[in-house]
DNA sequence: TTGGATCAGTGGCTCATCCACTTCGGATGA
DNA sequence: TCATCCGAAGTGGATGAGCCACTGATCCAA
């Protein structure tokens, strides 16, 4: 067993959490000012320092701005947001929003940036790349339980944008995985078995080992399009 | 005239500099623990309290983790980062670092995106976005100067992201208009004058309010290519 | 071998206080 | 009348001392 490490939420996380959604769901619209940090601190029942360190992960994931003897206005994050939001978005939008939206969009863009990636890397991939890949995909199915074959899994994803020989695949891939885990976390949704999910996921490391760029990047549409289905259930 | 923003770093901006700088060097290793806080707040002397607030905006950016009790430490930000970092990564590789394959990624990662973007625009576009996207266009041909004409061209590429029917990809674009604006700001790099940046980009822009997809990724690969090449100096 | 108690080291969080920046309106002087 | 200056009010920035909570190692007792 895969030992669940308790989630444990801290002070700031908890108000970060508080405020993303305070924000998200419009009670502070874009563009308006956020009340003064001692009373916002105040109403949360909060030291100001705490209260900063929560704005300041807001600030970070561009959500808000602060400025210096003027106040933190919020800002709209379709336009200063990162993809780093998107796990916040997520949370936010599985929870009381209820804009499933999110989740198709983000695993149309894992579909459509896979295939890119996947083309990518059997284009570049070393041999040595190919031989590891092989090797974690027997790990994938030979994992014990639908949750080490998820962690496997997503080692391939990694394996592949690194294969691709450039980092900033490898940066968006963790993005995206890292939303992909949100969901998961708050769905529990219902995975296939190893040797299944191994199947699905065989012929796309096939095709990239062989360096053969159309058909990695077929496989990765169909393998893509599968995973979506099982995940969104549809 | 442009307001000039003004850098104006806080102490913590400069903090979260140096310590980036300290990470991304290597001098703490992926893996390795930083110094309690204690102490690393006294060898840079500032307070305890500020040394924190530059940690955390580490921490969300995924080059650090700290964990109560046992202390901070180094990530692998290839695994664990996102998009996000490209700023500071850019910062650095252009800095000491002198790693200019960075440069070299992003452009890659935004033509081959921007190529996706493009077509999904052309086939998504609402009429409304047609004509805002030309009106935008126009803009960017009549601005009065180089920098009036960039910031114009980067409203255009957030238009089109906004047509192409996924906000995800908003939040990706987002990313990449940051590090481009870092690399800028870095470099100060001479950029063509309004007219001639807006003949580049027409053919683009016409093809997606066209509506004709395969076009509008061909203009895309073009136009970013060339993007590249102006940008790069190559 | 196991389980529990202890302790040192580390981050989490608070509190009180002062500094620095921005804004705006009123006093001043041409 | 108008422009300019200046200062008060309001806001975030930063400090430093202090206490609490968690982790991990060690050691002792069952």
């Amino acid at each position: 067993m895969t030992t669940s490490p308790i989630a444990h939420d801290s002070l700031v996380d908890a108000l970060v959490n508080r405020l993303r959604d305070d924000v998200l769901a419009r009670r502070y619209p874009a563009g308006s000012r956020l009340p003064p940090e001692r009373d916002l601190a105040a109403s949360y029942g909060v030291t100001r320092t705490s209260l900063k360190h929560a704005l300041v992960r807001l600030a970070q994931a561009g959500l808000v701005e602060t400025r210096h003897g003027v106040g933190t206005v919020v800002l709209d994050y379709r336009r200063h947001g990162g993809p780093d939001l998107l796990p916040m978005l997520l949370t936010h939008a599985l929870g009381d929003g209820a804009d499933d939206r999110w989740l198709t969009e983000v695993f149309e863009v894992r579909q459509e940036v896979g295939a890119v990636v996947a083309a990518r890397a059997a284009a570049h991939r070393s041999a040595d790349q190919a031989d590891a890949l092989r090797a974690q995909m027997a790990a994938v199915t030979s994992a014990r339980d639908a949750d080490a074959a998820q962690l496997a899994e997503a080692e391939v994803h990694r394996m592949l944008a690194a294969a691709a020989g450039n980092r900033v695949y490898e940066l968006l891939v963790n993005s995206l995985l890292k939303a992909y885990l949100e969901v998961r976390s708050l769905f529990r949704a219902p995975f296939a078995d190893p040797a299944v999910a191994g199947a699905r996921l065989a012929p796309l490391v096939d095709a990239v080992c062989a360096g053969a760029p159309d058909a990695a990047r077929t496989a990765a549409e169909a393998y893509l399009a599968r995973t979506r289905e099982l995940m969104l259930g549809r």
